[in-house]
DNA sequence: AGTATAAAACTCATCGTTTCGTATTTGGAT
DNA sequence: ATCCAAATACGAAACGATGAGTTTTATACT
C-alpha cells in the first residue's frame, strides 16, 4: 500500500505537519498530556481536527512525535572506553533527559500508556526499548568481556539501572537534583561489578 | 465538620458505602481506572451519582478505598529476624502486590496521579508512602547497627530497592513472573551489603 | 425535625466521526 | 510545454456519544 510510486493526488502538507508538532510542544509547557486535546493543538496549529485525525492514531502519537522533533532528541552519545563508561553515560543521558523540560511530558506519556495498548507500544517503540535497548546490549558485552559479573540476568540488570531514574521521576521528582545526577549512576552500576571487585 | 456526637438525622449509609466500593472492585476487574467512570459505579452499585460525589473527592478516592477494601491488603508482616530479612520480605510483598489482580489498577492510580497534584498525594499517602517509610526505617536501622552499609542515601537506596518493581509493573508487566519473584528481593538488597562482606 | 438518599434533568466539555465544499498536486493526453 | 481530470488533502462545521459535576425533587430513614 504504502510503495507503488503511482499515486495521484495532493500530497501530505509537511507545513501541517510541522505547525501541529510545534504547537503541541508549546503546549505541552502550559499543560499536561491528559489536559492536552487533539481539539486544542488543531485550534493552535491553525489546521482542521481531522488532518491531525488523518495522521495520527492518537494523542500519544502526537505528543511522541513533537518530542522526538525537538532538536537535541537525537544526539549520539560519544564513544565510551569501557562498557562500565558506556552505560553510566547512558544514564547520565536518561537522568538529564527525564530532568528537563519534556521530563513532566515523559511520564505522562508513561502513564497514559497504562490505559491502552497501542498507546504502549508507541513509547515502548519511540522511547523506552531504544533506551533499554542499548543498555542490555551494553550490559551483554560487559558480561562476556569479564568486565561485569554474568550471573545476573541481563532483563534483571537493565530494569535494576532505569527503574529507580523512572520512579524517582513518578514518585517525587523534585529529587531528580544536582546530588541524584552525580551519584547515581556511579551507585546503579555497582550492581554489575564482578564479585571479587571492590 | 466531621466531629460533633450531636447530629441528628439520617447517618451515611454503610450500606450504600460498601455496594460503591464493591461495585468499583467489579468494574476494575474489566476495565482501566482510567476508562471507569462514576457513572458506572453508581450504575453497578444502584446507587445515585450524587451520593458519591458527597464522600470522595473523586475517581482516584474511590479507587483507593475500593482497593484498600480488599481483603488481604492490610495484613502486617511478620517480624523479621533481621533488617535485611525485613527488607526482603517488604520487597516480596510488594512484588505479589503489584503481580495480583490489583497491579493494573496500581499502575494506572499511578498514571492518574501524574496529570493531578491531588490524586498523586491520595495515592503517596495511601500506598506509596506508608510501604516507602517501612522500606526507608529497615535501611536506616540496618545502617545504624552495622548490617548494611552507611554511605548511601537512605532515600536512594530506597528508590533503588522499589523502582524496579514499579518500573516492571509500568513497563513490561509481563515479566512480573516467578523468576523475578525469586530473584529480585536478594539481588535487590546486595546493593546495601557491607564493602567488606561477599 | 432533620438529613441522606435515588433518580432525573441539566450544563458543559471533549471525543472521534462524518460531511461538505475547496484547494492543490499529480499523471496522462494533447 | 500545456492543459485537464482524477485523486487526494485540506479547513470548517456539525454530529452523536459519553461523562463530568451540579441542581432539583420527592422519598426514606433515624
Amino acid at each position: 500500500m504504502e510503495n507503488a510510486a503511482a499515486k495521484k493526488g495532493r500530497p501530505r502538507s509537511e507545513k501541517s505537519r510541522k505547525a501541529i508538532l510545534n504547537a503541541t510542544n508549546k503546549l505541552l509547557l502550559q499543560t499536561s498530556v491528559q489536559e492536552l486535546s487533539i481539539e486544542s493543538i488543531a485550534k493552535k496549529a491553525k489546521v482542521g481536527k481531522t488532518t491531525i485525525y488523518r495522521w495520527w492514531p492518537n494523542k500519544t502519537a502526537v505528543v511522541m512525535d513533537a518530542l522526538a522533533s525537538q532538536p537535541g532528541m537525537q544526539t549520539p552519545l560519544p564513544t565510551a572506553s569501557s562498557h562500565h563508561d558506556a552505560i553510566t553515560m547512558q544514564l547520565d543521558k536518561l537522568i538529564r533527559l527525564v530532568d528537563s523540560n519534556n521530563g513532566q511530558t515523559i511520564a505522562q506519556l508513561f502513564s497514559e500508556a497504562q490505559a491502552s495498548e497501542i498507546s504502549l507500544n508507541i513509547f515502548k517503540d519511540n522511547l523506552l526499548e531504544p533506551l533499554m535497548d542499548a543498555i542490555r546490549y551494553s550490559i551483554e558485552e560487559g558480561q562476556k568481556n569479564g568486565e561485569f559479573r554474568d550471573d545476573i540476568e541481563i532483563s534483571l540488570a537493565a530494569d535494576m539501572l532505569c527503574g529507580p531514574i523512572f520512579f524517582r521521576l513518578m514518585a517525587h521528582a523534585k529529587d531528580l537534583d544536582r546530588d541524584f545526577h552525580k551519584t547515581y549512576p556511579d551507585e546503579a552500576i555497582k550492581i554489575l561489578a564482578p564479585a571479587n571487585a571492590n
